[in-house]
DNA sequence: TACATTTGACCAAA
DNA sequence: TTTGGTCAAATGTA
């Protein structure tokens, strides 16, 4: 009942938030135009308290919803083959249509069915470093389209795996743009901070996806880590970006859909 | 040889 | 009963 009312505290503060955005981008292109609702820089003041209140609303309410779905997942384990206790996979998800399956991140895949009402199988992939680092990282990954092939790719969890933390908090310290003088921009910009050879090639395939975030982020505003949604965020993961930059320092979306 | 993918079986959730 | 998520043996590839 709580999480409830919550969630529609939630849900307003995402809409004002939205709204504000749009009359700040009317503003930023009509530079002159300060006789609306506000100057560019009371709403962008807007935006961000709105963001900050909604994590803030996310991190005291529905954390326990999500807790109490893995650890059932976790508890009714058993040895057997196949026989894995699951939860259906709603919350802790991030969406992603992208035209391509690379993120940047290493994946085995493990296992591909077909899906009712689908032309396509559906890849389920989980993390290379699963059983050397523990990593619970897993998506799904899903054929949408046929020509040209866009993929919906959802996450769930997050990496834990080391070597790729290092990997991108490298390129982030090369070349983040966000980490000097400018922490407390708000932009709708696309950024293109890894400059790593590595992560060059999946960054620049998924510059082009759109993200669609089907339900809300878990998060933890006080510790700076969230379990954020902005997975497209560079093509990573945003648990390591968010470590380095301050959540409510800088927001940096390519393109979004609240509702 | 080591690692990744394919594929059918198993089983829980709906 | 149906559907979908995961396992693990078989197979493929570098």
């Amino acid at each position: 009942m709580e999480s409830c009312t919550n969630r529609e505290r939630v849900m307003e503060k995402l809409v004002m938030g939205r709204d504000w955005a749009a009359q700040l981008q009317i503003l930023l292109r009509k530079p002159t135009g300060l006789d609306g609702p506000g100057t560019a820089d009371e709403l962008a003041v807007k935006i961000l308290r709105s963001f900050t209140e909604t994590l803030s609303a996310l991190n005291s309410g529905d954390v326990d919803q999500i807790d109490s779905g893995e650890s059932r997942q976790t508890q009714a384990t058993t040895a057997r083959r196949g026989c894995r206790k699951r939860s259906r996979k709603t919350s802790d998800s991030r969406v992603n249509v992208s035209a391509s399956m690379e993120d940047g991140y290493g994946w085995r895949k493990y296992g591909q069915k077909g899906i009712l009402n689908s032309k396509f199988p559906r890849s389920y992939y989980r993390c290379t470093h699963k059983h050397d680092q523990c990593c619970k990282a897993t998506k799904q990954v899903q054929t949408i389209q046929e020509d040209p092939p866009m993929y919906q790719t959802t996450y769930f969890g997050h990496h834990t795996c080391k070597h790729h933390k290092l990997v991108a908090s490298q390129a982030i310290s090369d070349s983040h743009p966000l980490q000097g003088s400018h922490n407390n921009l708000l932009s709708f910009e696309s950024k293109s901070p890894i400059s790593s050879p590595k992560l060059e090639k999946p960054y620049k395939e998924e510059a082009q996806e759109s993200v669609v975030w089907p339900d809300l982020m878990p998060l933890d505003v006080t510790s700076g880590v969230c379990s954020s949604k902005l997975t497209s965020f560079c093509g990573l993961d945003m648990d390591f970006l968010v470590e380095s930059v301050d959540l409510e320092s800088c927001f940096c979306f390519d393109e979004m859909e609240f509702l």
